[in-house]
DNA sequence: TTCCATCGGTGGACAGTCAT
DNA sequence: ATGACTGTCCACCGATGGAA
């Protein structure tokens, strides 16, 4: 994403449904000034970016470009399959694997309730991520998360899930829910526990203990 | 179709700040 | 003191959408 910091003011602005009046005013700034902004025509002085970044919640870091906006900032802008592809890229390794490790560790602790398909599974992993940028402001697995009619997706999770099938480390099989038939997939290995930190451990259980007995329709709900 | 309100963008005038 | 730069106020314009 190559928006420039007005822009991204802009895109954050009308995610939230605010005219330039309201932002200007929640920030502290005339209206034609946050015009001047959002159009490049005025530079941000560090403390102004300080308010923005608080009013529209996102980090200055974000706002700045050095970290990506993702689409929990954005819930009504859609990127470009290129921006995906770029954003699928940018992953880190060691967050790939942290991304394997943390699927491992819910497979084997909730894979097999009857509840936990594929769509469950996705929820859960977005709330592991966004609870611990909650609390940390870092992402844990840092994955890119994408709206869908089911909720969250993360763009990286099929790709990803393909790998550790072909690596026979999880296998995928379907079954029936409610007359339906569901996707499910079952851990073939233990959790390798050295990548995740206790603190990281802590926060997965906490949300599993909170979610994994709940369906996607519940979790949606909550 | 016309009218009206709202919103966003822009330009001019003026004032404040800062460097020279 | 002067000029450059910036922020604010005010006024205006065009686009858009809803109501009559």
């Amino acid at each position: 994403m190559n928006n420039t910091l007005g822009e991204k003011i802009k895109l954050l602005r009308e995610a939230k449904g605010w005219r330039q009046d309201e932002l200007a005013q929640k920030v502290g700034i005339n209206r034609e000034t946050l015009s001047n902004i959002e159009n490049n025509h005025r530079q941000i002085k560090a403390d102004e970016l300080s308010r923005f970044a608080d009013v529209l919640e996102v980090s200055s870091d974000q706002l700045l470009g050095r970290i990506p906006l993702d689409e929990v900032n954005l819930e009504e802008f859609y990127p470009s399959d290129k921006t995906k592809e770029a954003m699928r890229i940018s992953v880190p390794a060691k967050n790939v694997q942290k991304f394997r490790e943390v699927l491992l560790y819910i497979l084997n602790k909730v894979g097999a309730k009857s509840n936990v398909g594929e769509t469950v599974l996705y929820k859960l992993l977005y709330f592991i991520d966004f609870d611990f940028y909650e609390k940390y402001e870092e992402q844990l697995i840092g994955a890119t998360y994408k709206k869908n009619t089911y909720g969250p997706t993360p763009i990286e999770f099929e790709s990803i899930v393909n790998e550790m099938i072909a690596d026979e480390e999880i296998e995928k099989v379907k079954s029936e829910y409610f007359q339906r038939e569901q996707k499910k997939y079952l851990p073939l290995r233990d959790t390798c526990l050295d990548l995740l930190s206790a603190k990281e451990l802590k926060l997965i259980d906490e949300v599993l203990n909170r979610l994994a007995d709940k369906n996607a329709a519940q979790i949606s709900e909550y």
